[in-house]
RNA sequence: GGCGGGAUAGCUCAGCUGGUUAGAGCGCAUGAUUCAUAAUCAUGAGGUCCGGGGUUCAAGUCCCCGUCCCGCUACCA
């Protein structure tokens, strides 16, 4: 475990290009990973920050077909945004590359090759929907129909939207392709497959047994794999957006996304270093380590390592840290319904301030279980954590030595026991910081350093050097000089969380070095150094601002909620004939009782006024079981029985559906008997 | 339902391989202080460690049963 590296390779997941980049993806991966590379690189480390945008894949052919596009405009839009909004956020990536670049291309092109060569493939066919017209195969995605189970129209090839339930293409009725509208047809198609189930073995063994120390909910979530069995998985796709399957016979195929987007990590650094490149990949000596989000941890810990394995040169990676997710105000982060602080939003609107959004994330960041972001926090951890400890600590030292030595750094004197007690807790401090950050604990190292500016503050109250002054100039010099050595102390240590604080800090300073062997120092400024004048590190953030953030949230909200409220439009007209063969009744629910080992299913017991029948309907979710005996329910009588969970349903009860996708049973107005007819 | 993760002070979280009065930051209360962005410092009040069993001399920590939250997955005629 403790292996000696030479050098680190340290990537954040490529963000997807067709959205900007949000606070939880930031507090999820790219702030841990940035924390993570500066401190190796204040520790001179050799390592190598690598990200890049994921340009590939069916999401972003759909936008760029329903904008008028092409997906190349889509990502570059972009990937231009994110990569500047990364940027002018300080996250300090040596490349942030894109997967449509060329040496991405070949790179990825060449690694399929590889593994295709070697036999590391199956290669099997099966059948996929074909639209005629536009002559192409449809991925999952650009198959549209009707809902198998909910019956909504517009639900894709892989999943119906408006019920959530997973789908496959040959389960909707009256597909549809979404390019050309006409009616698909089923055709023979090859693609290849990466056998996971062959490297098991390998998979358990260095996950369950050579890496116990990796977080609980990765290691968790592969064991729970591994212990299900892995399955082979495709890696091709038949789609004109990605990189062509390099062999004889594939025109028209693609590289699956996440079968080439884990491969932009190499290929983004082989762009920076032509020549160098290997050693970051495939050197021993080098450690590998992923930041990715939850939902990322099966691919980079199980299916990116069987094929770094497959190909055969290169190392795996030494840890995955990966976090939970980051709520919003007590709400899931959407995209699609946004709900989320953008970026590039967030850039425009606090100015300057990209160190108090760093430190509030990653104070608040979810290690361990998801958390929630609030602006009320926010604003409560810049005024009483970085205003009024960090900034206030150094600004009194400043203060002081401007009002008492014209901004000179005063001589120390010789040191008393209280003085040294001051340094030695410093000393301390630099120790549990590097551990915690060796162990990914990066809300933990953040809150340690916070710690020195405490200790610089309970100094100053301790020493009184503004009653000193009075008396004892000499003592006076000595306390400012240690003060001001704390300060420029706390220029390193937050330097990898707040490196932009720590630069305007080195510039009050003067101080040019930056290094992390000098923490803990007493001489990072010498005597007679000249000050500049003090600025405020932080300021407040008045309840003003925080307010209209919320109220640019509930806004939002509200937008969406009137968006969402759009009946959908009438479907074709069917003859009379077709209504009368449908048999709605009225039934009265006897018993009703949940279906074991299913979430959503209650099973009725329904007097039909005949006899009695049994109906299993998908509401578990919205009724009481036991509040629905006894009311009465209006059920299509005459469909097939179907066995659903081993119990047959013999009818359909009919609910209607709201627009937060609760479901309302649909009852009579008064009492009927049962088995009246509704027409 | 299966699998994984989580549940510890008002809030956000620590608590390693079980061991003295369960910790930190913020918030709150009281006092001190004025160099400082009404900042700081000290002290204090706050906890059936989700519930119920069990193992043990000893359990927040291990085992079993259950509840709630998050994710993946199955079911939704």
């Amino acid at each position: 475990m403790e292996k000696q590296f030479k050098r680190t390779t340290v990537t954040s997941a490529l963000p997807y290009a067709n959205g900007p980049v949000h606070i939880g993806h930031l507090a999820g991966v790219y702030i841990p990973a940035d924390i993570y590379a500066r401190y190796l690189r204040l520790k001179k480390h050799d390592v190598l920050f690598i990200g890049g945008s994921d340009e590939h894949g069916v999401p972003i052919t759909i936008r760029a077909k329903k904008e008028g596009v092409t997906p190349q405009d889509i990502v570059d839009r972009y990937h231009q945004l994110i990569k500047d909004s990364f940027e002018e956020f300080g996250i300090s990536f040596d490349t942030y590359g894109r997967t449509t670049s060329k040496v991405h291309h070949d790179l990825a092109s060449q690694f399929f090759r590889t593994l295709y060569d070697k036999g590391e493939f199956l290669e099997q066919s099966s059948l996929q929907y074909y639209d005629e017209e536009a002559k192409t195969f449809l991925a999952d995605r650009y198959i549209t129909g009707e809902c198998p189970r909910c019956h909504s129209e517009g639900a894709y090839g892989d999943q119906c939207e408006k019920c959530g339930s997973t789908l496959s293409p040959d389960e909707l009725i009256n597909p549809k392709s979404a390019i050309s509208g006409s009616q698909p047809v089923q055709r023979e198609t090859k693609h290849w497959y990466l056998p996971l189930d062959k490297h098991e073995a390998w998979l358990r063994r260095w996950i369950l047994e050579d890496h116990k120390e990796w977080r609980p909910n990765v290691y968790g979530q592969c064991k729970s794999w591994l212990d299900m069995g892995l399955q082979p998985r495709a890696v091709s796709r038949d789609l004109d957006w990605g990189i062509p399957v390099p062999v004889e016979g594939a025109e028209g195929k693609v590289l699956y996304v996440w079968f080439d987007a884990p491969i932009g990590y190499i290929s983004n650094t082989k762009e920076l270093l032509p020549d160098t490149w290997e050693q970051w990949w495939k050197s021993e000596d080098t450690r590998l380590v992923h930041f990715i989000g939850k939902d990322n941890i099966v691919f980079h810990c199980i299916v990116f390592p069987a094929m770094l394995k497959a190909e055969g040169s290169y190392i795996l990676p030494e840890n995955v840290p990966s976090n939970e997710f980051l709520n919003l105000e007590g709400d899931k982060i959407s995209t699609s319904r946004n709900w989320a602080v953008w970026l590039h939003e967030y850039l425009r609107e606090f100015p300057g301030k990209q160190d108090v959004l760093r430190y509030v994330l990653t104070a608040n960041a979810p290690e361990t279980k998801d958390n929630d972001f609030t602006w009320k926090d926010f604003q409560a951890r810049n005024n009483n954590e970085l205003v009024a400890v960090y900034g206030n600590f150094v600004n009194r030292a400043l203060v002081l030595t401007h009002k008492y030595f014209d901004g000179a750094v005063p001589a120390c004197g010789t040191l008393n026991e209280y003085d040294e007690a001051t340094l030695r807790e410093f000393a301390e401090v630099k120790a549990e910081v590097e551990r915690l950050l060796e162990n990914y604990k990066f809300r933990d190292a953040q809150k340690e350093a916070m710690n020195l500016a405490r200790i610089g503050n309970k100094y100053l109250a301790d020493t009184e050097p503004w009653k000193l002054a009075k008396t004892d100039m000499p003592r006076v010099a000595t306390i400012l000089n240690i003060s001001l050595q704390l300060v420029a102390n706390l220029a390193i240590a937050f330097e990898p969380f707040l490196p932009f604080s720590s630069a305007r800090l080195r510039g009050m300073l003067n101080m040019s070095t930056c290094d992390w062997e000098q923490l803990g120092k007493t001489d990072l400024l010498s005597e007679g150094a000249r000050l500049n004048p003090a600025e405020l590190l932080f300021e407040k953030i008045e309840d003003a601002t925080i307010e209209a953030q919320i109220q640019k949230l509930l806004d939002t909200k509200k937008a969406n909620e009137e968006a969402n409220y759009k009946a959908k439009p009438i479907r074709e007209n069917i003859a009379f004939d077709d209504f009368l063969k449908l048999d709605i009744r009225v039934g009265t629910v006897l018993e009703c009782q949940k279906v074991p080992k299913a979430d959503k299913l209650l099973q009725f017991r329904i007097d039909d006024g005949l006899e009695q029948r049994t109906i299993i309907s998908g509401i578990a979710q919205h009724y009481a079981p036991e509040d629905l005996v006894g009311k009465q329910v209006c059920f299509i009588a005459n469909l097939p029985p179907r066995t659903l969970k081993g119990i047959t349903s013999e009818g359909m009860i009919l609910s209607a559906e709201n627009a937060d996708g609760s479901l309302a049973v649909i009852t009579p107005e008064k009492l009927v008997k049962p088995g009246s007819e509704v027409k």
